[in-house]
DNA sequence: CCCCTTCTTTGGAACGTTCCAACAAGTATG
DNA sequence: CATACTTGTTGGAACGTTCCAAAGAAGGGG
């Protein structure tokens, strides 16, 4: 009875050619008379024909699949960018397997794995956690870009990134030009991006010469990091705090209310990413936004690139981030709120 | 010279034994002597030899996968209820493929359609935006579970939602316990999981004897959305918000504090879904929690049974939700602002 | 009317796996 | 000591495509 799914075969005994003119026919090749075309088309149609694409990558030996790996899905950041490679990838014909390895390497790399089991013809990593080894021998294998993260630099394997320096540069400028010295910087602890935004936020304080204000206090990338790295950084009592990331901001925001002071009044905060949340009413947070999609377009078309050209020498790309100016910042306290000097 | 992947073949060659026998050895049968199983791993560990997913589902016929589509990678429910179908699903040695369709329901289908391509065993559809027309045609081809939605029954295809109306009614029930009796319904516009959501809000007034006070405002199911409703619901003074989601009932929170009114001294706000970041610290949302992973899971667990028996009738999973209690919810004021009796 | 070109169409091989029937080599059974 | 059974092993076919060389058909020129 229910004869499995239809196959080139059976179109082509409907229409009454052989599979190889059905084959080229479905491929949209000029060679094949409209005629025919027509009547492969309609049998196609009639039989609910889809091709198979197992056998099809088989056959010609690609997969015509880009695998793309994100740290966590969780964290909205990696969706938007995620959205970037998307549409870019699909006006090229290729597919995407997403699999995601929850900052877990070895689940990361397990996941890898079975994306190249699928003959995946590129990888595509939206920030990752794996060993600067497995990397090199991943991309060794496969076409690699890494989004987000350029710690790691390969032969042959493309990055694209923020710049996360000029980034907290960018923040401090703000905070500066409103007036503000005393800025603490709530970092993430101890990954690449966090290192490179808080050198950036040192660079940015000896520019406004506010060098020996300068204070760099270790969190994480979370909501709970932010919030206790935010109350150890109260103690110094600053007009300014900029958090590593949005995330961890809202957590220090959490942490400046329940000490009574509010935000902006009292103290400014300033996150980093620019993930549509922070744009939310309730939350309205100042950020340093990195174009997070086009960070994803360039990515997938860096990718193309080098499909392409498999040979051609590794290309860093850094695209410019920029302060979007929301509720949580403002001018500092005209009145300081303790004894100190 | 780059001898591409190598193969069973080359596998074989090396271990001096017939691709048949490594076959065999890579799959675990106990068949195979403890000599040339040792030999064969020994020789695809130094040919770095990895299966070809495409030849081997080519060969069996199945593809040991899944496909799973969610309504929109920004919005976290969907990632944690992600989260409880990928641990299921992957301790049962199948993979997945992961696709969004940006809440359009011509995306999605199309979609679809490349999982079908890839030979998908089963399809997930974490949320969808699809026609009765169109789910219907894709349930009938492969295997179906539907998470979140269950208003489209088809036979044969599998349901796993929380109750809307039951999960509402323990919103109203909180309020009402805490003393208030002006309770709003922001709802979120018309789709079947708000309409639930609305109809146990309404039931659940009816039961502390409140139908007079019952008032549903239409929103939507974002944060502007939530804004919007607020707005027109404080006109009302009402004393509470039952939001439809969580995302909205940030917005509305954030229209309630621009009234001047304060949460939750002036006006409680409880949401719905729990997603994780309502527990954020600076947010801290009072909501009716779906156990989100435990969805997923259910809908893993359903899908790999049906598998097994294709011919089994339709399960209906509802899962039971319950009221987290956090900061935005708490008793009435003593004395009422306006001048309403 | 035959040959040459051009346009369509075709069968067969290949891709890398799994499965099956069959076989070789021991090992226990009568 | 032949028979049967067990344990390991094997070659060939199959899966659904694409690609290639080659065959047919159709048309034009001599």
């Amino acid at each position: 009875m229910s004869a499995s799914r239809p196959t080139i075969l059976d179109v082509a005994s409907r229409a009454g050619v052989s599979k190889s003119l059905v084959s080229l026919a479905l491929s949209g090749s000029p060679k094949v008379s409209e005629k025919s075309r027509l009547r492969i088309e309609r049998a196609a149609q009639d039989l609910g024909y889809r091709l198979n694409a197992a056998a099809r990558s088989l056959a010609i030996q690609k997969s015509r699949t880009l695998g793309v790996l994100v740290l966590d899905l969780h964290n909205p950041v990696f969706a938007e960018i995620l959205d970037g490679v998307q549409t870019e990838v699909r006006q090229h014909g290729f597919s995407t397997m997403l699999v995601s390895g929850g900052e877990d390497p070895t689940l990361e790399h397990r996941q890898i794995n079975t994306l190249q089991e699928f003959q995946i013809e590129g990888l595509i990593l939206i920030s990752h956690r794996l060993s600067a080894d497995v990397l090199k021998a991943v991309a060794r294998e496969i076409p690699t870009v890494t989004v987000t993260r350029d710690d790691i630099p390969i032969s042959r394997m493309d990055m694209v990134c923020n710049d996360d320096i000029s980034g907290a540069r960018l923040a401090v400028d703000h905070l500066a030009s409103l007036g503000h010295e005393r800025i603490v910087c709530l970092s993430g602890g101890d990954n690449p991006v966090s290192h490179a935004r808080a050198r950036g936020y040192s660079e940015g304080m000896e520019d406004h010469a506010l060098a020996h204000y300068s204070t760099i206090v270790s969190g994480g990338l979370t909501d709970s990091a932010g919030y206790r790295a935010a109350q150890e950084a109260l103690q110094g009592d600053p007009t300014a705090l900029f958090v590593v990331n949005d995330i961890a901001a809202m957590g220090a925001i959490a942490a400046v209310e329940e000490a009574g002071l509010s935000v902006p009044e009292d103290i400014s905060v300033i996150g980093y990413d620019g993930i549509r949340l922070a744009g939310l009413r309730s939350i309205n947070l100042t950020t340093v936004a990195q174009p997070l999609a086009e960070l994803g377009r360039l990515a997938a078309t860096r990718m193309l690139e080098r499909l392409d050209q498999p040979q051609r020498p590794a290309q860093h790309d850094q695209v410019a981030s920029r302060v979007v100016v929301r509720g949580t910042t403002g001018p500092p306290p005209a009145h300081p709120r303790s004894s100190a000097s």
